[in-house]
DNA sequence: GGTAGTTTGTGAATGTGAACACAAGTACTA
DNA sequence: TAGTACTTGTGTTCACATTCACAAACTACC
């Protein structure tokens, strides 16, 4: 393994072999080969081994990889072997199927602290938390907590973010439509699911002609 | 404008821009230089320029573009500018907050199918809809939906898509945390919000370090 | 009409990522 | 030990995407 720069590319797929390295484990697969994981996922196996190598020699030339080692690397690399207490800013829809998702469990993100700022759903549990309200977003710092996933409307979203920057923050996961700035210190993913269907008609007239 | 492959890159931006210019007109904006909207978005102006320029001259040197006929142009490239009947097939938290969104209307889709294969489900009403058996997929052709969206536990997924395509769904939007499998007519775009969040701890070390 | 100040559209240069192809390492058999 | 069949890790090549930089086009104002 010589040094390189570690592509953002690269980062970006690694919660992708993770996930499918986590089923096949489950299906009582031992070692894969790139090849293997490839197939699974419908990528290119070189492209696999040179992410890898990026980050180590996990590998066994002839045999591939052993799938539980290959999980534990990951996990590490991605700083997913600690739980990262993570707070969740909205209650609405979208926040409740978030606080209901069983995937966040298995990738160290665990959601303990519910924020709103409707009265009446301040005080009601939901999933083992008391929904809180927004303006005790300072107390994250003193809780451990520095993650959290804004999934409040447009118009609110920039404030909230400005107060768990406040807080202590150190990542966010941006469900709100819109640009949201923080110090770059800070760093956000933002996630709009309007971007990602609005391409499918584009996509779809093209496959017509196919 | 001369001729120019469309990079996939430039049509994922597309919708963003999107956002940005109606979010710019509701403020009133009649025009809007490349430098206001990369500005606004955090992105260089000169790659929204080109992206722009592969679908035609949009712009006025010296001026800009002209904010309502620019948003016109870009629905029309991405075929936003007609209705897409679409069908949600799983009516769980996530799906429920799916049909919740407000966003979808504004980008053409319009939610006027849901399924589910929970008795206790089928025949309630959400959001003006009446869920549907999910063994009724093969309806949607007769329907005019040509456009789904999966949100059913991960192992339900490609029974889900394969009933999909059969009923002649040419794009799927997989909110499902699985590789699913269809014939290169049919587009996909999946949406695992565990891969995003599952980034953000590696990032939040590196940010430490700034 | 001329001049100053903008802003577009785009060729060229740069930067980044994906794919190929193969030497080197391993397992297994005989 | 030699030979065959695999599979990794990686240098190299190729493809794609981003940024730069500037001529041409437009506005506004005198």
């Amino acid at each position: 393994m010589r040094y390189h720069r570690i592509p953002d590319e690269a980062v970006r797929r690694l919660p992708i072999y993770l996930r499918g390295l986590l089923f096949l484990a489950e299906q009582g697969r031992q070692s894969v080969s790139s090849r293997d994981l490839a197939d699974f996922l419908g990528v290119n196996p070189s492209q696999i081994r040179k992410d890898f190598s990026y980050f180590g020699d996990f590998g066994t030339p002839g045999v591939g990889y052993k799938t539980e080692t290959l999980i534990k690397q990951i996990k590490k690399i991605l700083k997913l072997d600690v739980v990262h207490r993570t707070a969740l800013v909205g209650v609405g829809n979208l926040g409740s199927a978030v606080l209901a998702y069983p995937g966040l469990r298995i990738y160290g993100l665990d959601i303990t602290a519910a924020f709103d700022n409707n009265p009446k759903k301040i005080g009601r549990r939901v999933e083992n938390l008391t929904i809180e309200d927004v303006s005790h977003l300072r107390t994250l710092g003193k809780r451990g907590i520095d993650l959290a996933i804004i999934a409040v409307p447009a118009d609110a979203a920039q404030k909230t973010a400005d107060g768990l920057v406040k807080a202590g923050v150190k990542g966010i996961l941006n469900f709100s439509p819109c640009y949201i700035t923080v110090p770059k210190r800070v760093k956000v993913v933002s996630i709009d699911i309007a971007m990602d269907l609005a391409r499918l008609p584009y996509y779809m007239r093209a496959g017509q002609a196919v």
